[in-house]
DNA sequence: TATAATATATTACGGTCATCATATTTTAAA
DNA sequence: TTTAAAATATGATGACCGTAATATATTATA
């Protein structure tokens, strides 16, 4: 048994990261196996002695990605020592860093209209884990699932906004408006 | 001076329509030039007598879209004789119609992940119908730009999620918490 | 009806993509 | 140190893309 035990799977691993972190820089589409092979440091050849075709990459990166995000946002709610947590969970995602750091964020702006149109299979795992994130949301708010849903949905709306729009002002305005009425929201609930 | 007087004008405004529905339907990336000009009934070789490129026809397309949901949203605004007039086009925005018809309906949700990947051009043309849709809502709810901006993120979010998720009922739910919300959202403004 | 300007169709080109077949390298074990 | 299985690299294939050059069709006017 050559190479050292669990290389492949580590190598796996790395092609996902390396792929979580392109589809959300560049889209699904815009982003070809070759280059997110030479972001994990390989070539494109190995490729499908990984996985069967890009669609099973672009699942299991949606896998890790939403994952990752919310390990973050948990974290960042961990540190909250004075407010309610949950506005911990607002300021970060709807943060100007947030914003900018596209491959590093969630990927529910990035990706989700690609993914509305990707297999069943793509939208079977990323069903499940926005439901991962609404429960994290509802849990942490201590809100019900309905109002948990509405302010995800009002984050996700107001980053993928404030990334669209090429005014500089205009975006910072919608971040602004997206945090403020996030929090009345849970207030209010 | 051959074909008729407007003739080409005509078929340039048929091959915006048809790349407005073709680019929400399936993405920017993921339509080509020569399917653009079959929906308009012609062939791709005639495109570069209309457009620079295909760039240019994105940033005319999107134009053209908004222009005509906002106008549809109008419409549904003056329809409303009861309840205030916002509460028509929320209804309208987070209907199970506009989920389900992608290709007649409002671009934000489809295509502004792709968008803030486009051109400067691109982006500033975006910019600044979004910018219309925003002073449009604020007008007819009689609120501020801030809440108008909020009330834009969430209907986009909203819609975005549930057209991304496949499980029906989640989406439907998404659906019932986002309007809920966006009334809210007026109301104590 | 003939003409010539204009609009559209046909064809071609260079590039990139997903995928696959085959060659080469790596390294645990013999 | 040799070996052979496992992992990766190289190279090729066919499809499609955006774009451009050229050929053909259309029709208002003469």
């Amino acid at each position: 048994m050559p190479y050292p035990e669990g290389h492949k799977i580590k190598v796996r691993g790395r092609i996902i990261e390396s792929a979580a972190q392109a589809f959300r820089m560049n889209g699904i589409r815009d982003i070809s196996v070759p280059v997110i092979m030479k972001g994990a440091g390989l070539t494109h050849g190995g490729f499908y002695s990984h996985f069967d075709n890009k669609e099973q990459l672009v699942a299991e990166a949606c896998q890790y990605a939403i994952s990752d995000t919310i390990a973050l946002l948990q974290e960042a709610a961990n540190q909250e020592k004075q407010e309610p947590k949950i506005n911990a969970v607002i300021h970060y995602y709807l943060s100007q860093q947030h914003r900018d750091r596209t491959e590093m964020g969630c990927i529910l702006p990035a990706l989700s209209s690609e993914i509305s149109r990707s297999s069943e299979e793509v939208r079977n795992i990323f069903t499940q884990e926005v439901e991962r994130m609404i429960d994290f949301l509802a849990d942490l708010a201590e809100v019900d699932k309905s109002t948990a849903s509405a302010l995800l949905s009002s984050m996700v709306g107001t980053l993928l906004l404030a990334r669209s729009v090429s005014d500089s002002t205009l975006s910072d305005n919608l971040l602004t408006a997206g945090k403020q009425h996030a929090k009345e929201l849970i207030k209010t609930s």
